[in-house]
DNA sequence: AGCATCTCTGCTCATCTGAGCAGAGCCATG
DNA sequence: CATGGCTCTGCTCAGATGAGCAGAGATGCT
């Protein structure tokens, strides 16, 4: 009997009947050092397969590879599901989950918005803070009809962390420089900024350089626009102001007319939790983490790997 | 956190990461036993999933039902291929593994013959034993041109048992009963009965009761035939004979024209080796195990949940 | 409420298992 | 043929683990 053989007898012995490696040694006629080698062995090739099939499943592996890789405080990667399109809805769970057990417990929260940080707040459990106060971190809009959009993002995170949410009440992007600055010169809204941008903790995701982005189908960018930022550089957009591969603004005069909190405030906050799942993220997620943007980092495993393989 | 993310959790930590249960129940803040117990549950709910993934992986809890259920002296059980058609393959290859760990090693073996045998014929090392005798239990023809047939496999399994084959010149099936008797009578031919007889291990397969058949295919029965003995309740044949559900003789006029050890032998034999592979001969499989024909059972997963499932 | 029952927890202790080591066999080279 | 690596083996020993148990807490029934 060769050893590969002997490797799945081993085996078979030891996980599917439960047997002591004592007692599979005296079976097969070998000592159980023996035995124990040769179920190390058919770990390592392969025979044995050991997997943990759950949708909370995680890549801890990934996880320790992309803090390590980006210098994060955290990472946490979901591994990829069967069925397509249960990627951002386990992303989400992981996020929630995240959230919810984040010490010490968040009393500042800065968010922004998008479908994926919706998914986040549904998935949030009631009870997850106690008192946690949520800003929005840039302008925004009814995204959606159904799900209610930006403001209901905060609106859920804020109750279900028995706080109250701050909204911040502008558009994403305005048309003239001069609207901006008379928003932002509003007492109200100046407070609410400054609050966003004092906030310790930030929750937000990215959007891709597409046409099919929020800003276009909300009317705040043209798909001209796009095509021109993309021209220029830029890989996508995060709390509304679009950088290309280097993390730095692409348009300054569009940038201006952007309502929110600055990306600099991304880098300086003791924590900063990006959200992203899917394939046309890789790109812009890739440049959040090179560049620092953000200190933990909630994704699936296709854009964990996409970000671990560059050279 | 709920129990079953607990699970997830140490599961992780566990398998993934290698790490101690007192490591993980300090992690997670939980008691060490606490982690054992949660780490059974895991197993338990499925949660982790514990597969060997090997061609030569067997199913020993079904092994052992098998044993435990028809009173047998043993039973191998191939797991399902993934690629339909390779299960005659693998169960041909532990059929010839189990051969060649008989012990004590057999000295006078007798054979059937047909796709099956030539399989595990093929599949025996060379020098599985030291000079045994083998004989074939019942008339052979050519089943088909290009693997030689029935008078191969006897030769095959006796070349690398470094041993002799004794091939019996006769067809399997007559046409009159007065042939088959001068055919018995002759002193060459009786001989070799009597030794097959007298072999003290038989390695057999059996067929299905369909007009398939390599009977059919050979020119002994008509498909009408067949049709007929299937009709008068035959499940198929072993050794040449056809059989109903209840192990008996289906048509004694039939039976009395087939050149062969009968099947008595089989149930007083110290070992009958019953190798079956396929769906087509589930039925033929049950009536041979639950009769007693066979001690020793080799086949594929299909084939003994088919045996088991019964109430 | 009072009581029985069931489940869950953390413990002791015996057993099981992995790390590390020294000796045996094996091969290639000088 | 001797020598030095190399792998493989079975050992010791410490650390990891599972079985079984008694007490705590929950649950349900009267």
């Amino acid at each position: 009997m060769d050893d590969e053989l002997l490797m799945v007898r081993v085996a078979e012995l030891s996980y599917d009947e439960n047997r002591t490696q004592d007692e599979i040694g005296a079976l097969l006629g070998i000592s159980r050092w023996k035995v124990g080698r040769l179920l190390v062995q058919a770990r390592e090739r392969g025979i044995v397969r050991i997997e943990i099939v759950h949708p909370r499943a995680r890549r801890l592996g990934a996880e320790r590879a992309l803090v390590e890789r980006f210098g994060l405080k955290d990472a946490v990667v979901v591994p990829t599901a069967e069925e397509a399109g249960a990627a951002l809805e386990r992303v989400a769970r992981a996020a929630a989950d995240m959230l919810a057990a984040l010490r010490p417990v968040p009393r500042a929260l800065a968010v922004s918005w998008g479908r994926t940080l919706t998914a986040v707040a549904d998935a949030l459990p009631s009870g997850w803070a106690h008192g946690v106060t949520v800003v929005q971190a840039n302008g925004g809009v009814s995204l959606s009809r159904r799900s209610g959009g930006a403001a209901s993002v905060a609106v859920t995170i804020a109750q279900r962390g028995e706080g109250q949410a701050v909204l911040l009440p502008s558009p994403a992007i305005l048309e003239r420089v001069e609207t901006k600055q008379a928003i932002e010169a509003d007492r109200t809204v100046a407070a609410i900024l400054e609050q966003a941008a004092n906030a310790n903790t930030f929750l937000f995701t990215a959007g891709p350089c597409d046409p099919a982005s929020a800003h276009v189908e909300n009317g705040y960018l043209s798909a001209d626009d796009i095509a021109e930022l993309a021209r220029r550089g830029a890989v996508g957009d995060l709390l509304g102001r679009y950088i290309d591969a280097d993390g730095n603004i692409v348009d300054p005069q569009l940038d201006a007319r952007t309502v929110g909190v600055g990306l600099d405030r991304l880098r300086s906050a003791s924590r900063a939790v990006f959200v992203t799942a899917g394939a046309a993220k890789h790109d812009i997620a890739r440049t959040v983490v090179s560049n620092g943007l953000c200190s933990i980092l909630v994704t699936d495993e296709s854009t964990a790997l996409a970000l671990l393989e560059e050279i």
